[in-house]
DNA sequence: CTTGACATTATGTCCGGACATAAAATACAA
DNA sequence: TTGTATTTTATGTCCGGACATAATGTCAAG
């Protein structure tokens, strides 16, 4: 019941793109054959590739096939957020070490940043970001500023250092994101900034300020992430549409 | 012919959309009505429905409808390439003035820049960055790597400003653009760099590298982009899947 | 006035079939 | 061998119908 039969297709074919069963650059097999093997339409079964498609797993060709173009993503933003492969490393393989949580009234400078309004309370998690994979260097800095009454995140977020706290905010409170709206730029590092991360004050850094949006279009959380300069780089895919 | 039918229903739509006659917030007639108006099936228009998800003009809900959510995007790539408005601006609101076009050979520290060969030709086209709308102060210093092959652009490229480099090698030599990879960081401004664009060396800069591939994912063309902080600011909006 | 049960209804999913189209593969001609 | 038709075929488009599902609005009971 729970999930469609298109969903599960689509999911089935992603597990086999990912365990190898379908290695990247084969063709997957033709339309009417996976009908026969999963016993569904057409309809349905062009309705998971088109899933895939969407992912990014795979590109089509007319009388060519169907090419597998990646191997699998694992789940999370990256199914749910179209076309953006940033999102995905940011929960896989960077870790938070959270460095101070405080209540905070947003002055004017930063309301101006954050796009918020001035006076407007917050609960701010400022953290260390570290690479999961290798040394002790941390690759930036965050502040993540949410609604000062998801007051249990003070626990929570210690306790998964890995999760992206949209998730953590969507399985406590319910509160789903259906948009992000991102800002990246080049800041100068200012000085409590720079020691932090080992810099010195002034060099060049990228700074990501993302606005979190429920379906009602009210921000349920904003993350201001710096990154010096070397050690980030921000990578994106963009693809044209199936149509064009 | 030159248009399948679902694509006609939703330029149609969308050009509704542009134009007022289906105002931002307002529902879109029910499906069945739709396929009324225009004489298809549900599944047709199903499909033209899908295509306005993907470029985020409406969204859907059970039993509720569908609502107008933007107004028309301005045709090119944001109808394109999705969920990416700022290729729009790129486009529609910044002029190039060219500095220099030569033919140069990639050193290895270029090579590693551009994730190209070292050794590998290319003709550059360098050029300021200054917005459409205001001042004489540039915005940025963009150098733009193409075939050597493509030499007709030397002149192409001064006559019309406005136009993404990409386009016109899609008009004039036929190479579509099917993806681009895109790399976002922060850097030190060079001496030179600096002094073009009248800034302190080693002030921060945004830095974006895209690359332009074609269906076969062979490179047409490389550019890189040096915004000086506070000159510019790179915004993306992204959105949960149909599926989610 | 509030609560809860229920009918309504627009979108979501899925089926089966048909023809169009483009590109690969093949056969054929030069 | 090379270039050009022709055939083949997998995807693209489109039709009509059916039932599922969830959000909305209605209405009666409390």
């Amino acid at each position: 019941m729970g999930e469609t039969r298109y969903a599960q297709v689509a999911r089935d074919l992603a597990e086999g793109i990912g365990n190898g069963r379908f290695p990247v650059g084969s063709m997957l097999p033709k339309e009417l054959e996976l009908c026969e093997q999963y016993g569904a339409s057409r309809h349905t079964v062009r309705a998971a590739i088109r899933e895939l498609q969407d992912l990014g797993l795979v590109s089509r060709k007319k009388k060519a096939g169907t090419r597998v173009e990646a191997a699998s993503p694992s789940r999370g933003y990256h199914q749910s957020l179209a076309s953006v492969e940033d999102l995905v490393q940011f929960g896989i393989e960077h870790t938070r070490v959270v460095q101070e949580i405080r209540d905070i009234v947003a002055d004017k400078e930063l309301a101006r940043e954050l796009g918020c309004a001035a006076g407007s309370k917050w609960l701010r998690i400022s953290s260390l970001r570290m690479s999961a994979s290798s040394g002790s260097t941390p690759i930036g800095w965050t502040d993540v500023y949410v609604d000062p009454a998801y007051a249990e995140l003070r626990d929570i977020v210690r306790d998964n250092p890995r999760a992206l706290i949209s998730d953590l905010i969507e399985q406590r409170y319910g509160r789903r994101i259906a948009e992000i709206r991102q800002d990246v730029q080049a800041v100068p590092l200012t000085p409590a900034m720079a020691k932090a991360l080992g810099e010195t004050s002034g060099a060049a850094a990228l700074r990501i300020v993302r606005r979190y949006l429920d379906q009602a279009g009210d921000t349920v959380e904003i993350s201001a992430t710096v990154h010096p300069a070397d050690r980030f780089t921000f990578s994106m895919r963009l693809r044209r549409d199936r149509s064009a």
